[in-house]
Formats: C-alpha cells, structure tokens, sequence
DNA sequence: TGATTATATGTCATATATGACATATTCTGC
DNA sequence: GCAGAATATGTCATATATGACATATAATCA
C-alpha cells in the first residue's frame, strides 16, 4: 500500500493525486506525524492486550474516541494521541521516535 | 532555575512543591515535551530574527497567541506548537529532538 | 529622557476537540 | 452459520483552543 492509500484510510480526506502532491512539506509532516502517532498507538494496545473500551477506561475516554484515535481521524489532536501513548507507558523517546518514523 | 521554576515560569500553575511532584510520570513526561516545544519555538523565531507579529503572519495566527505559544500557556495546544515549527523549517527529526531533550 | 518597537497579559466570540451515546460493521471461536 | 466481543461510524452537547483585539509592560536606541 503506498503512502497515499494509507493516508486515504487513515481518514485523511485526499481526492485526486495531485491535490495530494500539492500537500506542503510542512503539511506532510504533520499528517506524516499524526499517522506515526495513530498506528504507534494501535500498536501498543495490541502488544499490551488491551481491548479499546479498557484502553478508553485508563485515559477517561471512550471506545470510540480510541478508534477515532487509531484511524487518525481528523477531528484528533495530537495531544490526546500523545498522553494515550504516555498513558501506555511510552516515554518521550519512545514519542520522538515514533515521530521522527518515515513510512515510504 | 530549577525545574519547577522552570515550569512556573512557563505558566504552569503549580502551587507547591508537594502537588509538583504529585504530577504523575506521564503528566510530567507530557508538560515537559510541551515546554520544549515553547522553548524551541522561541529560539528558532530569534534564530530568524523574526518578530512574533512576523511569526503570526507566517502562521496566520496573531501576536499574542505567538506569545502564548512561547510562554508555554496551558491554552496552546501540541498541534499548534508543531504546526509552527514546521512553519519554520523544521523537520519531523527536528521536532523529535526537541521532544526527547531533557530539562534536569 | 522619550519615542519606537517588541513582547506580555487579559478577554471574548467563534471554531474545533472531546466524551458520550446509539448503532453499524467486522472479527473470533464454536 | 451464529453468538458475543471488538471495532467502526455518525451525531450531539459541552469543553477547550483559537485568532483577534485592547492594553500593559519591557526592551532598544537616539
């Protein structure tokens, strides 16, 4: 799947290619970031055997805000996706990696 | 400056030094990824010796809230601080830097 | 000093994010 | 296939973030 597939299902509402490549770098990045975020988050429910209504449970929040939050949904900010992580026992490194991650 | 002056400072309103160190890891680890961001946010603006009025353009936000986003005021949020650092050429690596970087 | 520019602080109306809920869809084991 | 669990999707009222504005304070320099 390349880059643009995965983008369009993670919510990000793209239409044709070109209105794609007009994204700025500075767009790109952010979007880039936020997915990073989402799937990393994804990740570590799984590895931890959390289901996301006990996720939703840990951080005050709902199941469906959780799959909002690993679907990168466009209406998530980056805070609440970075406290979940936090809440799952991700350091700052742990972020910063995750963050800096390339997926092309 | 300490830490916690440090923090203060930044305008996180922490009364004592008991409730600061009630804030749990997570918690910290989130204030401290924020006031990087703030703090990085700043030294890249002078770096480009730019005002915060010509910073605001840049983003289309204003003057104030350039200086809020430096002041680390609990009203900003981790999406606008990056989306600011990108606008100054920073890299999603640049900004997992500034995430990582410790304040001890 | 005083004038000018830069930054800080406070408030407000509006925009966006949020948790909650209902409901739909998909997944898993039997 | 079906039952039950997990996840996805849509909507809504409320909470929080936002830009804008006014105004205060601080820095710079002639």
């Amino acid at each position: 799947m390349d880059k643009q597939k995965k983008l369009e299902k993670a919510g990000w509402k793209i239409g044709t290619t070109a209105e794609f490549l007009e994204l700025s770098p500075e767009e790109s990045s952010y979007v880039e970031m936020k997915l990073a975020l989402s799937l990393s988050l994804r990740k570590r429910r799984m590895e931890q055997k959390l289901s996301q209504v006990a996720l939703a449970a840990k951080i005050d929040s709902s199941q469906s805000r959780v799959a909002k939050m690993e679907s990168g949904d466009p209406s998530v900010s980056i805070d609440l996706l970075m406290k979940s992580l936090l809440a799952l026992g991700a350091t700052k490194k742990d972020v910063a990696r995750v963050i800096s991650k390339n997926y092309s």
